[in-house]
DNA sequence: GTCTATACATGGATAGAC
DNA sequence: GTCTATCCATGTATAGAC
């Protein structure tokens, strides 16, 4: 937790800063990318407009500071929930909670809408990229320590998994926004997929064989 | 394809209407969400920017307008690839298709982008919802005609899948946008997993049964 | 560091001529 | 149906007082 710190020294209450970064998030969940703007999130931060080009230069740079520090807290957070989990079920299970708590703060939405801009915004592109590789770095350790004792142990593609599971988490996300009922049955459908990977523990070492001979042919296509 | 007609009469050239819903696709394509406005539609279309409200009322409308034609395009477009996929990977061959394809057309992307809209503007998810409703359809079909005949037939949520499927697919290719290597090692792992899948139907009786049982039981929770 | 004031650009939307 | 002209709101960015 980083928050009323700043270079190691304790301040009184939040800098104006913290507070644009802050207001940041919570404009991009309320307005989306299309409805931030540099009144916007000063109004929501209760400071004035010209700050926001005083601190940050311009509403992108801003943009890309939040992700950043929003990134780092969450994932931050999410560490230590990530390192009690053992097997794939539980990955899920703390995925759903993820969802769940995430909705609540916003941070995927938020990195939702900060992906959208970013796709016409190459300073955007940039932290975006690297916070998404925040999440799949943390998703690559657990998935690893999972797969650790199962037969597709040295075989999955663990790091492209976790960069498909970052971004359907992201697509999930927007996917609420439209339709909550389509994204509830997506996410259901993701835990059968676990389930799935998982009886594969229960396997006969014939047929692990088998599936490792054929994980392998594709893998080297 | 119903370029070029209206109301079942031949048109000469594309009217101004049908001008302005492909310019809204094109200027999403190159500016985002956060970029469109009656202004620059216009401006790409080649046409008055009063039109846009003379036809449409709104961007708001414009844009949901656009979201509907561009995505039944671009569906009935892929219907008839999806009725030769017989098997999973070949589903995923098909996918990967439609991946490249649509960068070019950028239909995914602007898909994207009107998603990352929709998350504050109720007229829009209306629109996205049915969108992504559509692809949602589309991919059941195929699933249910590629699971037919193997140990998931009848258990696996094929509605969740295809939804899920969808919302990856959206997340993907705005994981392109900021970072293409790290979506394209996202896709590879989605063959990988796949083939994953698939080694299942060469799995025996014993092992078949242990699955569907394990998949039950996730269902029914 | 923060505020006021201000410049200048862009965007939504409409009225009225053609 | 289309264009010009226009109004007004919003947004970016900076200068200068405090």
């Amino acid at each position: 937790m980083r928050h009323g710190r700043r270079r190691g020294r304790l301040t009184r209450v939040s800098s104006t800063k913290d507070k644009l970064l802050d207001a940041t998030v919570e404009t991009l969940r309320t307005h989306g990318i299309a409805g931030v703007s540099a009144r916007t999130i000063a109004a929501t931060a209760g400071v004035n407009q010209a700050l926001v080009f005083y601190h940050f230069g311009s509403v992108d740079q801003l943009l890309a500071a939040a992700c950043a520090t929003a990134t780092a807290q969450r994932v931050e957070v999410f560490h230590e929930r990530f390192a009690e989990v053992g097997s794939l079920r539980e990955l899920l299970a703390v995925g759903r909670e993820l969802h769940t708590v995430e909705r609540g703060t916003g941070h995927v939405a938020v990195l939702a809408q900060l992906l959208a801009g970013a796709q016409s915004d190459p300073r955007l592109g940039e932290a975006t990229a690297a916070a998404l590789d925040m999440w799949a770095r943390e998703l690559e350790t657990v998935l690893d320590h999972v797969l650790r004792r199962t037969p597709l142990a040295g075989i999955a593609d663990v790091a492209g998994l976790a960069r498909a599971a970052a971004a359907a988490f992201i697509g999930i996300e927007l996917y609420e926004g439209a339709d909550p009922q389509g994204a509830g049955s997506a996410l259901d459908a993701l835990d059968q997929l676990g389930a799935i990977l998982e009886a594969f523990d229960d396997l006969g070492p014939v047929a692990s064989r088998a599936l490792r001979a054929k994980v392998r042919q594709v893998t080297s296509k």
